[in-house]
DNA sequence: CGGCACTATACATACGTATGCAGCGCGGTC
DNA sequence: GACCGCGCTGCATACGTATGTATAGTGCCG
């Protein structure tokens, strides 16, 4: 066995000619340097048992010394692997998927995968192929629309992917999702079992299955107890601030002004409580306002917004082991995971006035 | 030359045997297809002039049929260009690098880049190799601390990178934040014109460039008026909402009890209105408060956050423009630029009572 | 002392794309 | 008619790592 000393002293690869000083070091340089090959560099820095103590000791020094840094480039072609899941977000700036992206980082940091923002732009022209391209092992959607192709045309080139938060009908994916119908259905329950009959409500967009399914679930429990949800209650816009923040201005213009508001989400309710403080309307004194999902803000002083409350944590975790055990089994059968969610109650409902 | 119609009979390349039918197919696989090499597929693709335009449309269409995607893997190894850039957040779930990882997605997005996040973890053993592995073009450091090595390090390796927001002292590297000490001076001389003597503060953490700068602007000018800051009367904690809420309750337990308090951030600032709503002290009647920052949420009615802007836009801008210059060109000499800050009257900072 | 099992290493090659360079064919010019 | 130039394409190879297989070396047992 050769001693660890120097290294064998064989004239540069000029691989790049002279000046190339800064080239960074790859598995060669530091095979060579070890007097190994570049296989057995691979194979002891991975920790290959089939490697002497005393080989793997010495490339570890020696690239230590070089600084060598294995390029995830070279290790990505040839695994097939990146290590990297894309999670295709519309709405950043929106404080609901922030979360999301936050307990989705924390998920894939344990799972050692780095996270890649993508946001789908609007047609999908090219778009889809910046998701298949292999720069990601997966991707997480979380903001599909109930119209979007994306889902099929991934099945159709089997491409691992996870529903997220929003579902899509017909679709054999997997999915994970809160129960919308049930959560909003127990708003309504709530609300009137607080005394109000008279009843606005601020919808979520349409083609997406938590706008559809929370109106659903809201409109089926009213219907229950007989109380009907007045066309002029109602307002419908994206899930944002601003949303509730316009919509509280036309609902209390209305008559008979409703004593209690639904929206579809926090963000929304938030915006729409911002509204009534800019108007000087007490909540809940003069209107009741619940929200959905619980974020982290809803249980602010300034807020106390009573809400229904979705467990974000388990939901990514979810979402994060169907997409690993699709990316390791590309032909299990697809799961579809809908989770529960609970009412919470904190200052925003109150019994209804008079 | 060669007709269009059918592609040359060639028999399999029988490269993964006889069950590989759901592979991706590659260039070569085109090439086959259509009639052509592989190096005539990635020039039609990538539109080289030197392709005749009738070859450059057949490929395309061939490709289209297969529904081919170019491997970034491959791509990425061939060019030594990624595409991506790393950004590296240390807090996630805060709004401000919220709004931050935004407005950085904005600008990545115009020039075509990808944004994978990073967190660096406690010790940085081996996750500095995650940053130059080359799986990024270069990295964001937005959460550097005043002691870290980092930026040091990546110097050495000469790895593109830029500090945003938070910069490090004697480190001659890119770098784009705003000017923290005269933007915490502006809020000193404010509240001294407001009448207020006894002055609180939440600091926030002295081992970052925002803590210490914003702490030593504020100093200086009230020095300058002559009024001390007591230290029962400051309170020092991290970036976070958590910090604001439970230094209040403390702050106004000192006596003399303070007529406004400074904090290092709004987020910081939140959670104190916040707590002072708890307390049920009014704002700005009983308590002046004032941040930094001016995040989307600070023109909330809620809110209405008397604050320091920044223009984060701008910020981001800069750094990914200083970035990009600096993955193309290595040797360019490092720029520091640093952004003016402008005081926000809002709600929150009144007259001194009494 | 020969052969066998086993260990540690090297060799060859695959992963998929990009690009410098050579070569081929065609048309034009003198 | 020969030569030259140009437009288009193919050939060869590089990018850096991982892995299946062959091989050299070692020790043990009969």
């Amino acid at each position: 066995m050769r001693p660890p000393g120097p290294p064998t002293d064989v004239p540069s690869r000029g691989r790049g000619g002279a000046t190339d000083g800064d080239r960074r070091p790859t598995s060669h340089d530091v095979a060579l340097a070890a007097g190994v090959s570049q296989p057995t560099v691979s194979r002891a820095l991975r920790g290959d048992p089939s490697v002497a103590e005393a080989t793997r000791q010495r490339v570890l020094d020696t690239a230590q010394a070089l600084g060598y840094v294995p390029s995830e480039r070279g290790r990505s072609l040839s695994t097939r692997r990146s290590g990297r899941i894309g999670v295709v977000v519309e709405d950043l700036g929106n404080p609901f998927y922030f979360e999301l992206l936050d307990a989705l980082h924390d998920r894939l940091e344990r799972s050692d995968h780095r996270m890649v923002v993508l946001t789908p732009g609007r047609g999908d022209p090219e778009r889809l192929e910046r998701l298949v391209d292999g720069s990601t092992d997966g991707v997480v959607l979380t903001t599909t629309l109930l119209d979007s192709e994306l889902p099929a045309r991934l099945l159709d080139r089997r491409f691992p992917f996870v529903l997220l938060n929003r579902i899509v009908d017909g679709v054999a994916a997997d999915s994970c999702s809160v129960a919308n119908i049930e959560g909003a259905a127990t708003i309504a329950a709530a609300l009137v079992g607080h005394g109000h009959h008279s009843i606005g409500a601020i919808f979520g967009p349409s083609n997406t299955s938590t706008g559809r399914d929370r109106e659903i679930g809201f409109r089926q429990e009213l219907d229950k107890h007989g109380i009907v949800l007045r066309p002029e209650s109602t307002r419908r816009g994206p899930f944002a601030h601003e949303t509730g923040h316009r919509a509280i201005r036309g609902l209390l213009a209305t008559r008979p002004r409703p004593t209690a508001v639904f929206c579809a989400n926090d963000v929304i309710a938030i915006g729409a409580l911002n509204a009534a403080r800019a108007l000087d309307i007490r909540v809940p004194d003069q209107l009741s306002i619940v929200g959905f999902d619980d974020i982290a803000m809803a249980s602010w002083e300034v807020f106390k917004l009573t809400t229904v409350r979705q467990d974000l944590q388990e939901m990514c975790k979810t979402a994060i082991d169907l997409l690993l055990a699709r990316i390791t089994r590309p032909d299990r059968p697809p799961q579809q995971h809908v989770l529960q969610a609970r009412l919470v109650h904190r200052a925003t409902l109150a019994r209804a006035p008079g």
